[in-house]
DNA sequence: TATAATAAGGTCAGGGAAGGTCAAACAGCT
DNA sequence: AGCTGTTTGACCTTCCCTGACCTTATTATA
């Protein structure tokens, strides 16, 4: 049970989210905080705070840059798209088109987005050969979902 | 909310054109007003009112000099679709989100919607070298865009 | 009427301020 | 030793902002 510099970010995030349900911070502050190297905010955020785990977080650089972690409005989804982003093989459209039509029939997605994600998923539209169609559909069709798991 | 020096002034100037529809503006004094550089005033219009994101600006040198800055008609969702699907070179990623935000703004889709096509667009999600990518974003967009003006 | 002065706006390179990525070193277990 | 997870540092990309210099239009003046 030994508190790694990771731990302690991950304590920290955690708590100012419990906090404010919205958490801003800049890198190079936080990480002056914990006297690490500014990579080391991405580490945690990369490990602990996924999508898989119910987390999005936002960014942006240059000049008043900053980085945001909230809480996803709708987590199932999130986990869906996680696991399709890593899934190595990609998703045939048949899988895909079920998927999304789970999705609708769950709630998690209207009709007007079913239609739309279907419309995407389909070969011509990707207009790939295989395998990297399969690649491709899931990389969108996950960061689709993704991106849902966010909205309200 | 950050709130960089180009965020305020584009603020500004948006919230004029909410009020007024159209906004002339002085260069000089828009910079004194926010005390900064007055080629900031052009930075903000060259990477905020772009004729992308649906605005246009036109401007006049010499004394009595101004530069006007006004909104572009609204683009017709079944127009854009067919010209994405036939696009021989695609389109960026940039374009395709400022194309993506004028949609909303113009009520053809709406949030969650727009969010899920930024997604799609994402360089990442599509995951291919240039100059393939381009080319699958249009597509992708296209084909989810044309489904969108069958519905309804 | 030329010409000069003045009053705008335009352009572009460059510096600075963020955050991102990735491989390599490191630490703690088994 | 080997494996897993942690931590760092070097290098990269994106975005912001300014200053020096340029172009264009109007106005005053010879």
């Amino acid at each position: 049970m030994s508190m790694t510099l990771a731990d302690a970010i991950e304590r920290h995030i955690l708590s100012q989210l419990a906090q404010f349900g919205e958490v801003a911070l800049q890198r190079v502050e936080l990480a002056r905080l914990y006297g690490c190297a500014p990579s080391q905010i991405n580490y945690v955020l990369a490990t602990r705070f996924t999508p898989e785990r119910g987390f999005v977080t936002e960014s942006r650089r240059g000049g008043g840059g900053y980085i945001r972690v909230r809480r996803a409005a709708h987590p199932e989804i999130g986990r869906i798209a996680a696991a399709l982003l890593e899934a190595p093989d990609g998703i045939a459209q048949g899988p895909a088109h079920a998927l999304i039509e789970r999705c609708r029939e769950a709630g998690l997605v209207v009709d007007r987005e079913a239609a739309m994600l279907v419309a995407v998923t389909r070969r011509e539209a990707i207009g790939l050969p295989l395998p990297l169609r399969d690649l491709v559909r899931a990389r969108c069709l996950g960061a689709a979902l993704l991106a849902l798991s966010d909205e309200e």
